[in-house]
DNA sequence: TATGAATGAGTCTTCATTCAT
DNA sequence: CATGAATGAAGACTCATTCAT
């Protein structure tokens, strides 16, 4: 009887989904369950029957937020072109991702914030930004092997440029006028790029 | 009378330093009012006195965490040096600041969620953003002005830099053993200044 | 399902009821919502289910109060006999009424005073008395007609018999002595219709 | 010394003044120390020098602002002209003070209100309308003895007329509009002298 | 499964009163 | 006499969670 399962699966999303709304408009903590029955159109009971507590939505969103996009991210460690093409590339990319997650953001940061006092949620932030490293490290390791690349730690190199991104979204987040996307999308990865380069530039 | 203001100054920083621990315990919103009067040794009805409401400490407690040593960095813009060696030197403090601050960063990250619906908080750390961001420029100019680097908008790569270690900074709070600040600390921007360096490397 | 609008319904009054007694007993403002908690034995959450506030209870108590007994009031409108034998037995009534409300009365004055500062309970109040004017003034102008009364304006007239038996009650309630309703009840009117007739007494 | 009882006396007046206007604006159970003491112009440690406390202050009001006008009306008593006369006259004077008494008449009914649970106020409240019935039974006795008026109770013809007033007073301050003071003024005690008159109309 | 009425511990905030200076 | 900082009990209201139907 998948069917069963499959109205079960629809309600959770229908909950994380109004959840994530909530939350975004709200923040975490002043959110209620009130709100999210509201939202997702079911009544109380039913909340309380697919999620243990709010606390379980939380770290069921977390999950949801974070993981969902990681698979198209991973397809361009195999895409052609050098190294330097393809973070290039990938950049892009996670710049556009982070444009698409505007309305998401401020409950990103909440995640973080909520991380130091939740394990569950730690963990899954930590296996994002590990899944995340690990992609680009083996770009910079093939860049590295190829001869493109100085010979560098690919784990420091991979986290200073995530680390670039997800502090350019930070503040882009608190306050837009900060982070010219435009330029900072290509600039800064340039940069980045032209001091990993074994060539002159 | 300078005694009575200095009488005023003390409970303020009295109440903004027992809130400081409170929060960094518990999480802004988690945290109690109570919890304050009695990490503080003051009354309810003294917090009341000096501050409005509990979002009045928030703020100003903000503001009090982060521009706190923003002067020792303004030193630093008029140091001796090559703009290379200055920025280094940037980096090293603000490594050696974040990690005096580690246990005050969840603070940070919640100021950051904060800032999407207080207009006062935002305020409070866009003004500090820019401020950081104005130092790091200055000494970039000054370093493009000298032939040292190649001529890139200042701005960017100032944002590019405090957005790596801001990133970083969100990095480690999240999972230490993401960030070897050790190698984190000087790798990162020995790249950055390499790539933006008018010289072989 | 008229059942759950009966519960509603019951729930309801069972907050008004305990409300009254205790606002009786100790004035609106110094009545707490715990008093009206454990004099109706229901739940803090659930007063609140019902009323939106402590100030929604008094409101809604107004009406309840004031328009309870209108009804009767109306029948006297159109019962057989002159408009002076009317106006006699309309007045008895009301004089029954008063001493029936007896425990109520504080409560009254303090709806008065309340009226000066909210808009819903001052219109109820306004309501309450404009359909006892129109009542009155019903009677005397049908005594006009029949060439019983004078031609007087019915609403000034119908306005000063209220406004006596409403400071009647008023002052009865700041010291029942003052008033002997066995006299006052009789004599006042009857003065009045003295001074309506067109006879001679 | 009596310099120093005259500082007291204008410190007393300087807090009942402040009082009045905030109880006025904001009813007595609303009205804070603070607002007395802002109003006032002292500090709390004065009002609690002069005052015991709060109540002390609402008692002492209830006194001032009832009997203060009582002198002048004391007066028609012995004026010149027939009863019915003096009595109009004593009306509209009385009206006139109702109208002077605008800005006050919310307290009026909160002092109403507060005699149920304050003996102090009620007796104040008590003997300031025994006061004023006293003045208007002996003008009524007056007329009895002239043979200008029916023999009735001259207690009961005085309670009806200050009733009605009083009343007329009340919904005057709930609705204005309920109340036209030049229609109201003359035409009620009109009727009621007609009705008290041993002469045909 | 689903509902939504009911619960009550928990929270912020207010404010009359006190008292050291 | 006067000040105003400090107190803390009290009170309105919230909201995650439960459970009878």
């Amino acid at each position: 009887m998948p069917v069963k399962k499959d109205i079960e699966e629809a309600r959770r999303r229908q909950i994380l989904d109004a959840a994530e709304k909530v939350f975004v408009k709200r923040g975490i903590d002043k959110a209620r369950m009130d709100d999210i029955v509201q939202e997702s159109g079911l009544s109380k009971g039913a909340l309380y029957w697919y999620f243990k507590s709010k606390d379980a939505i939380v770290s069921a969103l977390v999950g949801h937020v974070l993981i969902s996009e990681m698979r198209e991210a991973e397809a361009l460690v195999h895409a052609d072109g050098s190294a330097t093409e393809r973070l290039k590339l990938f950049i892009e990319y996670a710049v556009w991702e982070y444009k698409r997650f505007e309305k998401v953001l401020p409950l990103a940061y909440e995640f973080v914030a909520h991380a130091a006092r939740s394990k569950v949620v730690r963990e899954t932030v930590i296996l994002y930004f590990n899944r995340y490293k690990d992609i680009l490290a083996q770009v910079i390791q093939q860049g590295i092997d190829s001869g493109e690349f100085q010979p560098r730690d690919p784990d420091t190199v991979a986290m200073s440029i995530i680390s670039m991104y997800e502090g350019m979204a930070m503040l882009w987040f608190i306050e837009p006028n900060l982070v010219d996307w435009d330029r900072m999308g290509a600039e800064p990865i340039d940069i980045m790029l032209g001091g990993l380069s074994v060539e002159k530039r």
